[in-house]
DNA sequence: CGGTATCCCCCTCGATACTG
DNA sequence: CAGTATCGAGGGGGATACCG
């Protein structure tokens, strides 16, 4: 069954119930920094030090931290070279594909009407 | 300019600078109860105490929060009847349908795969 | 019924230092 | 280059009480 078609079948009292599945999910996508780094993967296969820069603003704790949720989640694929220097890629899953797939349209949509919603 | 175009267009350093407006609707639109309330107005009209009991797990102030900075970012529309006792309706402007348009599909998607995601 | 106001805990997050 | 470890401040957010 879809969110969307919930109320329609009459579940006017809790949806979504806490501590289900689909809010933990959610809470990882929707984290301080999750959808900016499925943003950036989205379209290219990036390095740490790249997502760095990429993501502005992120600190390297946050940024591991979110990697390995989204890995944990199968969103993010890691890829370590055991050279030296290190180098460690990062991907999307296809999985993390089929999220981005959703998460593209709402980001540009924000993108494209965030100066009118903040105008006052 | 998209944001999934970005990459395309040799943006590698620097998408969605830190303190833009779309990183501040972002974070308004994926707070912690946000999507939630969005979602749960997508198909009704609710009223304060719907809502509470629908969003499971909101606070009173949490609730109010929220929806005064959807509000006030004009997703949400608020109606309030002067009887006694007092009946608030809320439900979403044009621009807070466009964006449920938007966040639906995702919030499907993520509950048909949660159970997979989590399953470890 | 539909909120505010207040207190305060905890937990996220940034800063800094360090390492293979 | 790609991280981990640790610390400490701040504020998000829950609990409770109160109000029109």
């Amino acid at each position: 069954m879809k969110v969307s078609d919930l109320s329609a079948h009459g579940f006017t009292a809790g949806i979504l119930p806490s501590n289900c599945p689909t809010r933990t999910v959610l809470d990882h996508v929707t984290s301080k920094w999750g959808v900016l780094v499925l943003v950036a993967l989205s379209q290219d296969t990036l390095r740490w030090g790249e997502l760095r820069r990429v993501v502005e603003g992120v600190s390297e704790k946050m940024l591991a931290q979110t990697l390995r949720v989204l890995e944990s989640d199968g969103f993010v694929h890691r890829d370590a070279q055991p050279t030296i220097p290190p180098r460690v890629d990062y991907s999307l899953t296809q999985r993390g594909r089929d999220l981005a797939e959703r998460l593209l349209p709402l980001m540009d949509w924000i993108a494209d009407n965030a100066d009118d919603i903040l105008a006052r």
